[in-house]
RNA sequence: GCGCCUGUAGCUCAGCUGGAUAGAGCAACUGCCUUCUAAGCAGUGGGUCAGGAGUUCGAAUCUCUUCAGGCGCGCCA
């Protein structure tokens, strides 16, 4: 129905003007709106489209209202078109086509919201990505749950999405685990000595004793291979310089050992990240590692060839034995060092090349899921971007804010380096993944969540995770109770297209807006729009369920009934789903 | 100092590509379980949308400004 008032009023806009002005009305169509009505009062569908045409061809908007109304009485598919101030179009449809989107949804079912809004456009999420050099903790939980939500909700809306996470298994944080863990293997036969920077979390030893186990054969005798006394060459005065020290002492005494310990603690601190996440219903296509970028020593590497194509377009130069990149072209504030006067890569090389990476493999739209605190850091990756000769606008950052947890209405204190903290895993087993996700969700990503463990377990209505997830087993119980084998699509609803029983009106009207409420949380990327209609939703279904006795209504009503609760429940779990939460059917 | 985010009911938050009387939950008060799940429903009170100025037919929403809070500004990752 809207397509037919949208190209009504298309013919309509076009009536207006000359053909001088077409460019206005291209703005007018851009700025307009049609949507399904806030409230039943004012009829079905509603447009502005004579307001904003008012305002940019600077005419009144009431008259240019009278003149549409009568151009869409004319087409005689509504029940009533009505104008009202100071220019809405409120369109009422006949009944049965009201009524109609149940059999709609109760027919394509989970594909009811889905559109090809996207288009085919093929979009990369990178997310969580965080370094292997320790379990996810809560904040990860968070970025996890945004980003896998919002592929969903994209794939939904007819974009092709990749998910993907960058391993960074390169560079001095690997080097400090690794170093962490043999010393952790020496400290339990030989020494005590660990140095303060080093990572000290229980998960480091369970790292070091599964070495031992799985390679007894090979080093046996770790004395033989590592000469421990010299390993105390660091400085004890400066930590960075000790932990540093420490590790450039390990690899010279026994590069092999060196090599395969660093090999074995990522692939088991990578292997946990990967349960974790598909405890909390997270997969990801792609697991891009930081080292496949290859060393900058090597001209043919991704990294070298990055670099030297920067310095050959003139962004990049040397100075001060080191090379740095020309960020003004985005606004940053000063240039950025690529490569150290050690001649070893920064960071910043590396996410250079890695995006460079991403763009070569072609897609369209590069989203980048980072914690907030990495905000400055937009700019700079947005100058490599253009200096590599693609467009800035390619990448879109979605920044995440920090979730604190609170217990007992205390917050938990989290510190990464003590190795004391909250785990995403503990949080999965405290509460589970569809609580934790929905939590997580529950409020728009780039800002402050207090995440309250003791109401996420709560039985109240406050707790609107099993508010909603109430509403669907009242449903699907209901559904039970009327007939365990019933085939929804065989159901007569002709007592609610007849008017004889309209008390699910509002429901009616309710799920026919879950489409646009897919497409604005595609096209915002903030599936908490999602949660939010479905509170409401839920709060309708509530409602009517108190003030209904359904199975005591004649049998033509309960069918019609039956069929309407059940496109409710089907909407309710689409959203569910498309938050990455298995709805449930028994409290 | 510069940059980003935030300020809406006592509390926690929706609403922000401008649209119809500013919404919800909690807390307070009042009702509803012999009937399909009370983890529920109905009702009452509660607001200078931080302050000021501007743009507009129309501003919580856009612009400017002031105030208050959070975060970020490494040859760290």
């Amino acid at each position: 129905m809207i397509g037919h008032i949208d190209k009504e009023i298309n013919s309509f806009l076009l009536s207006l003007v000359d053909g001088s002005n077409k460019e206005k009305i291209n703005t007018i169509i851009e700025k307009y709106s049609i949507s399904i009505t806030e409230t039943l009062n004012n009829g079905h569908i509603t447009t502005n489209v004579c307001m904003v045409a008012a305002s940019i061809l600077k005419l009144n908007s009431a008259e240019l209202a009278l003149k549409l109304v009568e151009k869409l009485k004319l087409l005689n598919l509504f029940e009533a078109v009505e104008a009202a101030d100071p220019g809405f179009i409120n369109v009422t449809l006949h009944r049965k086509d009201f009524v109609s989107i149940i059999n709609s949804i109760n027919d394509i079912k989970e594909r009811y919201g889905e559109s090809d809004i996207g288009n085919g456009k093929k979009i990369q999420i990178e997310f969580v990505s965080a370094n292997p050099t320790g379990p996810l903790h809560v904040g990860h939980g968070r970025g996890a749950a945004y980003g896998d939500a919002i592929g969903r909700i994209l794939k939904a809306t007819g974009f092709i999405v990749q998910k993907e996470y960058y391993i960074n298994d390169a560079g001095r944080q690997i080097d400090i685990l690794t170093a962490s863990v043999i010393l952790k293997i020496i400290s339990s036969e030989i020494s005590e000595y660990f140095p303060q920077n080093a990572y000290k979390g229980e998960y480091i030893n369970e790292i070091g004793k599964n070495f031992i186990k799985k390679t007894k054969a090979s080093y046996q005798n770790l004395e033989s291979v590592l000469d421990v006394q010299k390993l105390y060459l660091g400085s004890k005065d400066d930590d960075e310089k000790e932990i540093d020290a420490v590790i450039s002492s390990l690899k010279d005494l026994n590069i092999d050992l060196w090599d395969s310990v660093k090999k074995f603690s990522v692939k088991e601190i990578v292997d946990s990240i990967e349960n974790d996440l598909r405890k909390f219903n997270v997969s990801f296509d792609n697991w891009f590692r930081e080292s496949s970028l290859g060393n900058i020593n090597d001209n043919s590497s991704i990294i070298a060839s990055s670099i030297n194509k920067l310095k050959r377009d003139g962004h990049a130069y040397e100075k001060d034995n080191a090379i740095w990149l020309n960020t003004e072209i985005s606004g940053d504030d000063k240039h950025r060092v690529l490569v150290r006067d050690d001649r070893r890569p920064t960071y910043f090389a590396s996410d250079v090349a890695y995006h460079k990476d991403k763009i070569d493999r072609g897609f369209d739209t590069l989203i980048n899921i980072w914690g907030a605190d990495h905000h400055g850091y937009i700019k700079r990756i947005e100058a490599s971007i253009e200096a590599l000769g693609s467009k800035k606008e390619k990448m879109i950052v979605k920044l995440v804010q920090f979730a604190n947890l609170y217990k007992n209405g205390k917050k938990v204190k989290m510190s990464t380096r003590s190795g004391d903290f909250f785990t995403l895993e503990n949080l999965i087993d405290e509460i589970g993944s569809d609580a934790s996700r929905f939590y997580y969700l529950s409020k728009q990503a780039d800002q402050h969540l207090d995440f309250d463990l003791d109401l996420a377990q709560s039985d109240s209505k406050e707790n609107i995770f099993y508010y909603i997830q109430y509403a669907h087993a009242r449903i699907y119980s209901l559904i039970d109770k009327y007939n365990k084998n019933v085939d929804i699509k065989s159901l007569n609803l002709s007592s609610i297209e007849k008017n004889s029983y309209n008390q699910c009106d509002d429901l009616i009207h309710e799920i026919s807006k879950y489409p646009d409420v897919v497409t604005k949380a595609s096209n915002t990327l903030q599936p908490h729009l999602i949660i939010f209609y479905l509170r409401d939703l839920s709060q309708l279904l509530h409602s009517y369920y108190n003030d209904n006795h359904v199975l005591s209504e004649s049998n033509e009503n309960i069918e019609a009934i039956i069929s309407c609760l059940s496109s409710v429940g089907v909407v309710i779990s689409n959203g569910l789903n498309l938050l990455g939460i298995t709805p449930i059917k028994k409290m």
